[in-house]
DNA sequence: GCACCTGTTATACGGATTATATAACAACAG
DNA sequence: CTGTTGTTATATAATCCGTATAACAGGTGC
């Protein structure tokens, strides 16, 4: 998996990397058991502190994406707490689709985004097959 | 419409602002034309510095929700780029979904929280009469 | 003209966050 | 013992957030 920050962007370093490791998880790119790589590698790698791809790794581990272990380093783990999962998502999805109410964005386009969405995320292999 | 600040929350007070003015545009609790308070009027009633309020309207005049009139004040005017609005809702999907994605919620799910918001927005509270 | 209200801009300050840098530590693998 | 892992401790510079005081330009009502 590759991981890139852009420079440009005003998301910060760390939230750039979480997204992207939350995206490989849930496309699959990467999935339970893997190993991201060393903070220090990926720090030289993308051209980054090493810091700030250790806070991108504790936030990951505070919200239950990966283990941090001495040993191995980085592993995907999925801590998974659904009804907490659900009411996050209640709460942004109220941000973005009322955004998008506002500009006429109908029930049904919302609709075909998520399912776009979910398509692209799904290609590949089927862990999940809804 | 009533606006507040929770002083706890770790999102940016005029982000908070932004983004309960435009959930109040999308349920229509304030709607085309209306008139929010005045930067000073509102920070003393919500009882912070009238920078941060001014930042808000600023930020939402950018996005095109209100314009800002010296004689009248800020008024709700939607600059309606629907093509805009939808590949930005897309970019904000991906990030809320995949986290979702990670922890096992369906995709029948997410539509079923989709309603539930459209739903919400459209019954819940209307629009309120001076 | 005058008082009063709009948004707007400028400047300044304290605090928090972000990203960097250097350094050291504990735990494990070889 | 050497090298790796995550982790912690400082320190520094830059940026952002919120506040504060002040002034300005444009419009309203008297």
């Amino acid at each position: 998996m590759i991981l890139k920050i852009d420079f440009n962007s005003d998301e910060a370093f760390y939230l750039q990397l979480c997204n992207q490791i939350i995206l490989g998880i849930a496309t699959e790119a990467i999935c339970e058991g893997d190993v991201l790589p060393s903070v220090r590698a990926l720090a030289d790698q993308i051209g980054i502190n090493m810091h700030t791809v250790n806070k991108a790794y504790s936030m990951l581990r505070q919200e239950g994406f990966v283990k941090l272990d001495r040993r191995r380093g980085a592993v995907i783990a999925l801590d998974i707490d659904k009804l907490q999962a659900i009411q996050e998502m209640r709460q942004n999805l109220s941000v973005v689709l009322a955004r998008g109410i506002c500009r006429n964005v109908s029930r049904n386009e919302a609709h075909q985004l998520v399912d776009e969405i979910y398509d692209l995320f799904s290609k590949g292999s089927g862990r999940r097959p809804e």
